[in-house]
DNA sequence: CGCCTCAATGATAATGATTACCACACTTCG
DNA sequence: CGAAGTGTGGTAATCATTATCATTGAGGCG
């Protein structure tokens, strides 16, 4: 009863918009709302934490940006390729770059988990975290 | 150097870990720091909130709980079965039913993206997040 | 059993991310 | 220009978790 059926929700597009738009588009990785505010304070621009905070969840409810949640529970976003194409993330744990991947054989098996034991309306959440390949070569070394 | 090769860690048993522990045990589906501690209180029982988040994190360390965080970043506590046995959950959004599951397929897709995109020491996350099929039922009729 | 030592406890304060508020600025349109 | 309404952003409020630290109780020993 509330959803607005069309696509369009933020209806004015402003500067402070663009801006968090462009810092996480700057970053091929996920980010936090506490940076993503430092850093366009740190660059000069003038923004407020509510509206960074605003944007990034208006960014995230129209399907442009993924989130996913650190262990220690701070939300992160990605402004991601594809919108509403389904998928999943192979996170650099040091840099933070993000690989997008997918692959039905997971997606089968989780459909399949949940017939299996009687469950239906059956989400997933699917995180890959580990080192790349950069990140290796400078740890390898020193 | 820190770590105590063996197994045990918590060096005194006391009453208000057998608490927690039992609190755990006697729920099938994940619990809240929080939730544990206010069940506890209004059986009665005299514990503190801080010794609460003690155990539980004792008891993660120590691989006899699993833990996973809400949407919110609320991390969930649960006592599970087999300890040091790789495991995920197909967990009920609505009694909290758990059920552990595996699937060296998903193992292996993961480990597969992992080297296919250069990363290294790739760990992951996977949760299901469903509906039982008692609480289908009970949707059902109404 | 009584004593001693130190880990464990728990009330409380501090932290840190996120949200709620709300007065104010900027657009838009008549 | 002026009214109406959206978007902004400083600040206060939330809320889970952690840090402090004085007090308690477990366990070992004589
Ligand atoms: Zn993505
Ligand atoms: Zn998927
Ligand atoms: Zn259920
Ligand atoms: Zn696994």
């Amino acid at each position: 009863m509330t959803a607005a059926i069309g696509g369009r929700r933020r209806q004015r597009s402003t500067r402070q918009g663009g801006l968090v738009r462009d810092q996480l588009a700057a970053a091929d990785g996920f980010r936090s709302a506490q940076s993503v505010f430092s850093d366009l304070r740190a660059r000069g621009e003038v923004i407020g934490l509510s509206t960074v905070y605003r944007h990034l969840q208006a960014l995230a409810d129209d399907g442009e940006a993924d989130t996913l949640q650190t262990a220690e529970g701070e939300a992160l976003y990605r402004l991601c390729g594809q919108t509403s194409h389904h998928h999943h993330h192979l996170v650099c744990r040091i840099c933070g770059r993000t690989e997008e991947i997918e692959g039905r054989g997971v997606e089968q098996w989780a459909a399949q988990m949940a017939e299996q034991h009687g469950f239906t309306d059956v989400g997933h959440t699917i995180e890959l975290l580990g080192i790349c390949g950069a990140c290796t070569a400078d740890g390898t070394k020193s």
